[in-house]
DNA sequence: CTCCACTGTTGAAGCGCTCTAATCATTGTG
DNA sequence: CACAATGATTAGAGCGCTTCAACAGTGGAG
């Protein structure tokens, strides 16, 4: 048997199909007693709005598309969950889609969303060229977390990478550290900045940078690390771009039998569970995830329902969080 | 300036809205000169169909929602990677949402992907009841992956619990265990099999069970394993029922000053890229995570597609993985 | 030539809803 | 008691597309 349409119900109910429209959405200009009868039929048929036949009607979905960039990194999941609360709070609904770590299939995702006329579009990290955002943002709403940007279209919500990066290497130099290398994310949301934040700090104290390119992935830090070892250079810390990639060293430093934090420091980015096991206790710099994607949710609202246009970039304020992988330098 | 519509493209090529749809959508019907101009009109004018309509008027849209039931475990990014892998491959697209951990929010994304008229419906995990599940089911085609679930409308696909809860217990018994504790994870996805083949083994080997409940969370971990400790009773292994617990079993045992495998060995189930860090080595399962979500997909278009409507049950093969964290008993 | 079978194309109906403007029913006012 | 005002309801157009039946145009068979 065929799904009951409004139709069906406002034949059982004995009143128009106009009415049941108004009804189910709770108008206040319906009748007590039609209002009844309406839900009552629709109850009865077990009718549920088509929402592909509400949305091209109404030109609304109340749908805001959310775009992780790598569902394997845990750092991800934490902007969901701000987005998810936020959403409900607000009346509207999520839906997700991964960009798999490729910035063709997150120029997909975006397009399908676009397709599919969703509100607004939240974009965290990923590696898809701004001129494609922008591209994007004529046709939705559109704001990118976790990934500093510069655009006169879409809003941004980031924690302040160079600040972060900048409390990293104090922390270390404050141990007493000299020889520090940085495991950098490459093209990756926000490295570019805590690479910048690192050699600027590591410039003022007068200390040599020591740069391995990664790309936050797990990967990619153990090549680097390996890279560091490898190269024969000092070093008594590594500050790693991201929780991921440090994970990777921690492998590689392991195996070649150095000691963390007793022969060798190692520093996160992001703060993930997955540092914060007692088993790793890795040092890491909290970016407030969960605020970011409400935050994000908040902004995208605003232009949906108030029609702002200029963008606007919000920063949140990133916090060291020491942990058992950072320790003063071993005695030569 | 709104969007451009098939009109607009079928005004500029000089020809009906009928023949761009059959232009667009790559008709054999359509004359190689005619297909030219609709094409040429179509990227002039930036056209991108509009899917709402799209699936209104064709009652198919092609798409499969994928509903993840915790972002947070690392469980569920290989599915995710294995169904969009045959997604692409058969044509279609995917639309995710997450449960959230949450019963409630698990059945709200399974009614908004039904609202929205998705082809299929991808459950993974999740707590649902199955009542709910079977509900579902009547309104599309729909698959329980990495939830064994006894259903006449729903397919499923799962490792065999039961034979890797085994490996597992065989294994530790083969290293020498008589006291080995197992961390449950209550009612969870695949939980009550992995049970069932902790007793059923121990009961075989004549060895007395000792079960502590939990939750398939990394919190849950940690309170069971304070339980473990507490009870005084003798344990030389522990069998925690995912990877994401053991780690807050290890937590404990880390806190607790008990070496692990010198002391206790550990294992987990779910074969995550955590436990796989060196530094972590955690023994696990291996539930070939991506051809369960691969398959779930082939499923569902056989449904979709082929009209197949009997249930199937699908079981791959587990496997375990033998790390750092299980060795004989210390000998007392 | 006529007839038929194609190939390519189109008009129009319709998918299930929303929304505007018009209509109907009821109440209050002078 | 006529008339305006208010409240409740509905007809109908339309959202942007697909699809189906119908229709030209072409060429080959008879």
């Amino acid at each position: 048997m065929p799904k009951p349409t409004m139709d069906d119900v406002a034949r059982r109910a004995g009143v128009s199909r106009a009415l049941v429209s108004l009804a189910l959405r709770g108008s206040d200009k319906v009748a007590e007693g039609s209002m009844k009868a309406v839900l009552a039929a629709a109850e009865e048929l077990g009718y549920r709005p088509n929402l592909i036949a509400r949305n091209l009607a109404s030109k609304r979905t109340r749908t805001i598309g959310l775009i992780i960039n790598d569902l394997h990194n845990p750092y991800f999941p934490g902007i969901a969950d701000g987005a998810h609360d936020a959403v409900g709070r607000l009346g509207y609904r999520l839906l997700m889609n991964s960009a798999f770590l490729s910035p063709r299939d997150e120029i997909s995702a975006l397009e399908m969303f676009i397709d599919l006329q969703v509100d607004g579009v939240i974009l965290t990290g990923g590696m898809a060229s701004a001129k494609a955002i922008d591209f994007g943002a004529r046709s939705v709403p559109l704001i990118v977390v976790s990934r500093p940007l510069e655009s006169q279209l879409v809003d941004t919500v980031n924690n302040d990478d160079f600040l972060g990066s900048t409390m990293v290497i104090e922390h270390l130099i404050g141990l007493g550290h000299r020889h520090i290398a940085h495991v950098s994310g490459g093209p990756a949301a926000g490295a570019p900045q805590r690479l910048a934040g690192y050699e600027e700090t590591m410039r003022r104290h007068g200390l040599e940078r020591h740069v391995e390119l990664g790309s936050f992935t797990e990967r990619s830090g153990v090549a680097a690390a390996q890279r560091v070892l490898a190269s024969g250079r000092p070093c008594t810390a590594i500050f790693a771009g991201n929780d991921l990639s440090a994970l990777g060293v921690l492998d590689v430093l392991d195996a070649a039998g150095r000691r963390v934090p007793e022969d060798i420091s190692l520093v996160g980015y992001d703060n993930t569970y997955v540092g914060a096991l007692r088993h790793i206790g890795l040092t890491s710099v909290e970016q407030r995830r969960h605020e970011q994607g409400q935050l994000a949710v908040e902004l995208l609202i605003e232009r949906i329902e108030h029609g702002r246009t200029e963008a606007v970039q919000r920063v949140v304020v990133p916090s060291l969080v020491v942990r058992g992988t950072t320790a003063p330098p071993p005695t030569p």
